[in-house]
DNA sequence: CCGGAAATAATTTGATCATATTCTGTCCGC
DNA sequence: GCGGACAGAATATGATCAAATTATTTCCGG
């Protein structure tokens, strides 16, 4: 995460594969729910958008559906999915059930710079919901769990979070979008507060927390 | 799951598109270990070996790549991942996570069709173990986790637990080959009662044993 | 004259694209 | 309302280009 290439680099991707490229691009639309739920996506119609053949486009749509991020409707057709109440319910338990571990993990390994990288972060996020920036409010609250999930030093977990946050990103973003940036509770002060303290048991406490507020505010979006 | 199609349709996926075979194909021989750790997979020696062109196999590898079944290697080679001791704790912890949840809604959900079939499955677990049969343990103990998890209803959870055991199939096979089919305890009589008495705390409670078992397993045999 | 390291040539492999084929859903005519 | 033609979209192939690994050759030092 935190290397030193240019952010030019890291934006545009010079260098990187084509289908690489297509599927940041994706990916972080999805994340931040610039696709919304329901909404189609057409292979044809990205390679026209972006400029490049299909055979990327093809690779990078292939590997955002196996991450859920994507999926097939009933014909070949590919759409962001819609979540019903029993999908949420399991995206939650999911999460409760990893990231407090990744917490737990975090906060024996946290550094006093992690910590104060965290604590930046919090601060950008709660000018974020001051200023009703939505936006803002979805991509800083990523970038903290992100974060904080790359001090937990545990890939493969990090990774299986990472797929749960690209599957409810759209939804978060239309309840976002119903309600404003109002009603945005976490628990980052407790959470760094238990960084702050090395309290393993405290972090992953207040990180579950976080999570069941967080999922509770999609189920009630949702109706 | 259980539907109706010929076992021919089944086996050879007569009518699925190509890129879906292969998929098929490849992620079968990672499961039960055909492909072992470390193991370079390339893309042309796919379409020759498989009869099809290129565009399939690049898709069904990107889709295997995001499960994690596979992984690139520092330059764009594409090889069965090798587990490290860090990687195996972190599978464990996931797979500690979320079978258990799985289990506690089988029981829940279990009709007495369904504990005859996993009666079934797990007799022939046992033969196979009796009879010294890596390849049939390694395929009626998936088939016992599979038949399991379906019956819980909770897709997403399910997927991310297959590509848990997409990703240590490969080690489980070596461990195995190994120690051969002895020193392969199991859970399932404690799980299948704990679904005969509709117990979700003792299926989950059952479960959580097996998955530590059979983790340790792994740990062990490889050192 | 022999051995090894560096450089280069050849082969293998991956990435991309343009094109052809197949399938699905729709729309028009009957 | 039904059936066939049409349009749009996904699937699949082969050709082409670029990158990397391997094999070979060459050159220098001993």
């Amino acid at each position: 995460m935190g290397n030193q290439e240019p952010d030019t680099a890291l934006r545009d991707g010079a260098g990187l594969p084509a289908h690489e490229r297509v599927y940041r691009r994706l990916r972080t639309m999805v994340l931040f729910g610039e696709l919304e739920p329901g909404q189609a996506v057409t292979i044809q119609g990205l390679t026209d958008q972006l400029g490049v053949g299909m055979t990327p486009v093809r690779e990078a749509l292939r590997r955002l559906i196996a991450e859920g991020a994507l999926a097939f409707q009933d014909n070949r057709r590919i759409c962001v999915p819609v979540l019903d109440a029993a999908a949420v319910e399991q995206l939650g338990l999911a999460r409760a059930a990893l990231e407090p571990e990744l917490a737990r993990r975090a906060a024996t390994r946290a550094t006093a710079d992690d910590i104060a990288r965290l604590r930046a972060t919090d601060a950008r996020l709660d000018r974020a919901i001051a200023r009703g920036d939505v936006a803002g409010y979805l991509t800083q609250n990523h970038r903290f769990h992100a974060e904080l999930n790359a001090i937990a030093e545990a890939p493969i977990l990090t990774d299986m979070v990472d797929g749960l946050w690209l599957r409810f990103g759209p939804s978060l973003r239309v309840v976002c979008g119903l309600f404003g940036t109002r009603n945005l509770p976490d628990r980052h002060k407790d959470l760094l507060a238990a960084l702050d303290a090395r309290d393993s048991a405290a972090a992953a406490e207040a990180m579950h927390q976080d999570v069941s507020q967080g999922m509770a505010q999609i189920r009630a979006g949702l109706e």
